[in-house]
RNA sequence: GGCCCCUUAGUCAAACGGCUAAGACGUCGCCCUCUCACGGCGAAGAUAUGGGUUCGAUUCCCGUAGGGGUCACCA
């Protein structure tokens, strides 16, 4: 076989060579132990947590060592893209602190454009740069084409091959592809002729060398030492369109963009014998690899199964609607990515998430579940700690987008709202009522809206209730200070027979109708609706004496 | 089914072969307390399993089981 005249036969337009393109994108000049990470969704829908998961450690890795983040949009599979898919993905992970130095961004015209020296950076536009290394291996006999009837190719695609892949036996499927495989390897110059001549589309095929049974030490940078066994598979380079498979793109952009780390789900393991031999093929340097763990869910069988898009939690723009803030859902992802993350947080509570040394050696092997109880209790810290004016700011606008009546409440007086946030605020411990924006409502809805949402429980003597709402009513004066309003709820209680100190009266409760706490609580409901509210001087002061006034007397009118 | 990866409490996880196996979230109890929240104290709860190597194994090796992933002209 003249492979010569094979590669010019299949690629009669292709007139350059790799070594024009090494001179087109020369390596990088960058410090010693600077990252080049990129990451490379393709763009088939929304940003999911797994994968915002990796592009944060890309991010880290980059940034972190005076590197180069990258966005790389393989859009190969032209028939799964969604329109708009990778601008919306650019602004998510923006949102949520990922963002790039180069590659694709968003232009001024809302469009996706190319930024920096080694693009294009879309893979849709880099055909003729697969082509020049496609025609390379044909020439070197380390490819060959298969033909395809266009009737056959058109049943190719009809068909949903992982279902079909599931309903067929492997064993049998296994050693007829095998078969088909040697036969195709054996075309002729001659059939190669007949075919273009009668316009039949082709596939580039690797001719692989590997044998199954010898195995390959690899070390993966989050999983260490592994054996894989060598790939025999002669898998597509060019699909009939033209278009690169993944692993061919893969191969030729991360090493003519300068990827120094290639950061990538597990999922990847399975075929990174392929690689592996396609980068020695190409005579590319091999960049490292971290293949990290999945984020998985539990299905309704209590078994782990990866997050997958449809899940709840797996959709960013989710925490959006259900209002994490995304300084929350970045802490926790770096609580997930490193567990040293957390006593360093404690440590250095007010330094941002950027200032953490992350650490690849840190990142666990295994595949954790997504725990919303862990994501809460990381957004409460974070929010126990922001300014009275930041948590108005946050949850108004968010308010505003989801629930827009209350937004504009909140909206109508920043200082009332403000002042509302700010209670409990501050200290060195501070209230952890919120986990999310939408948690505000609940918390503290009563300022603008009293709805009695709780009742009086029951074994409480209506007119004990009414006695003291009507005693303190009269007694009430909104420019005591802290302690005098308290010592007039103690008098409240005396003169109606309650307890006006808890430890007298868990003495001997008999000795009292109620206590402090009860009488308190009866002004709670009247004030708030609600059982529990965070401390009632500060609310009443808040709300105004007409307010506090006009509530009481109205449940006084109702009991 | 083949191959690959993974396995310490419900969850996330420490413990370069060496105490009584950290810590955090969650759960429960007590304290503080005008309720809630915060905070404090405490409790329950784990090395999947069987072998080996070793004075000694969560750690190293082998088997088993369980879980996950993958096996496309998808990425």
């Amino acid at each position: 076989m003249d492979y010569q005249l094979l590669a010019d036969l299949l690629f009669p337009n292709v007139t350059e060579t790799p070594a024009d393109m090494e001179a087109k994108y020369p390596p990088r000049q960058l410090p010693e132990g600077a990252k080049v990470t990129r990451f490379a969704p393709s763009p088939t829908g929304f940003v999911h947590f797994g994968g915002l998961f990796p592009s944060t450690i890309g991010e880290r890795l980059a940034h972190q060592s005076g590197g180069v983040f990258y966005l790389r949009i393989e859009d190969t599979d032209a028939k799964r893209e969604v329109e708009g898919a990778a601008e919306g993905l650019i602004r998510t992970l923006a949102h949520y602190g990922v963002y790039f130095d180069e590659g694709a961004v968003i232009g001024e015209d809302g469009k996706i454009c190319d930024k920096g020296n080694y693009g294009p950076y879309k893979q849709s536009e880099r055909g003729p740069i697969y082509h020049v290394y496609a025609k390379q291996l044909v020439r070197e006999g380390k490819a060959y084409p298969v033909f395809t009837t266009q009737e056959e190719l058109d049943a190719l695609n009809a068909v949903d091959k992982k279902a079909e892949i599931k309903a067929k036996d492997w064993h049998e499927d296994q050693s007829a592809q095998r078969e088909a495989m040697l036969k195709a390897r054996q075309i002729t110059l001659e059939e190669v002729n007949s075919n273009l001549d009668a316009g039949n589309p082709f596939v580039l095929r690797l001719l692989a060398d590997g044998d199954p049974e010898k195995k390959l030490p690899f070390t993966d940078l989050v999983k260490g030492k592994l054996e894989i066994p060598e790939n025999d598979e002669d898998f597509v380079l060019l699909k009939s369109d033209g278009i690169p498979t993944y692993h061919f793109a893969h191969a030729v952009d991360d090493h003519l963009m300068g990827t120094t780390h290639v950061i990538r789900g597990e999922e990847w393991l399975p075929s990174l014998a392929k690689h592996l031999m396609l980068f020695r093929y190409l005579g590319f340097r091999l960049p490292k690899y971290m293949h990290i763990a999945q984020i998985m869910r539990l299905d309704e069988n209590g078994n782990k199964k990866k997050l997958s898009k449809r899940d709840m939690g797996a959709n960013m723009d989710d925490y959006s609607r259900m209002g994490y803030a995304p300084a929350c859902v970045c802490e926790y992802i770096m609580t997930l990515l490193n567990s040293n993350y957390e006593e360093w947080h404690m440590q250095n509570a007010e330094k941002p998430y950027t200032d953490f040394p992350f650490n690849i050696k840190k990142m666990s092997s295994s595949g954790c579940l997504f725990d919303f109880n862990k994501l809460n209790d990381v957004s409460k810290n974070i929010i126990s700690r922001m300014s009275a004016e930041e948590v108005t700011r946050q949850v108004t606008e968010w308010a505003l987008t989801y629930d827009p009546a209350f937004g504009e409440q909140l909206a109508k007086d920043p200082a009332f709202t403000t002042a509302i946030f700010a209670i409990g605020r501050g200290g060195k411990k501070p209230r952890k009522d919120l986990a999310t924006w939408a948690d505000a409502k609940p918390y503290m809805g009563f300022f603008f809206d009293c709805k009695q949402e709780d009742e009086y429980p029951e074994q409480f003597d209506r007119a004990d209730i009414r006695s003291a709402l009507e005693k303190f009513l009269a007694s009430y004066d909104p420019a005591d200070d802290m302690s005098t309003w308290f010592e007039k709820i103690k008098a409240v209680a005396r003169e109606i027979g309650y307890a006006d100190d808890m430890k007298a009266y868990k003495a001997d409760p008999t000795a009292f109708r109620g206590n402090i706490a009860d009488v308190s609580m009866f002004l709670r409901v009247a004030v708030t609706g609600k059982l529990n509210a965070p401390d009632l001087y500060t609310v009443m002061q808040i709300l105004g004496d007409d307010e506090t006034r006009a509530r009481i007397t109205c449940m006084i009118e109702k009991l």
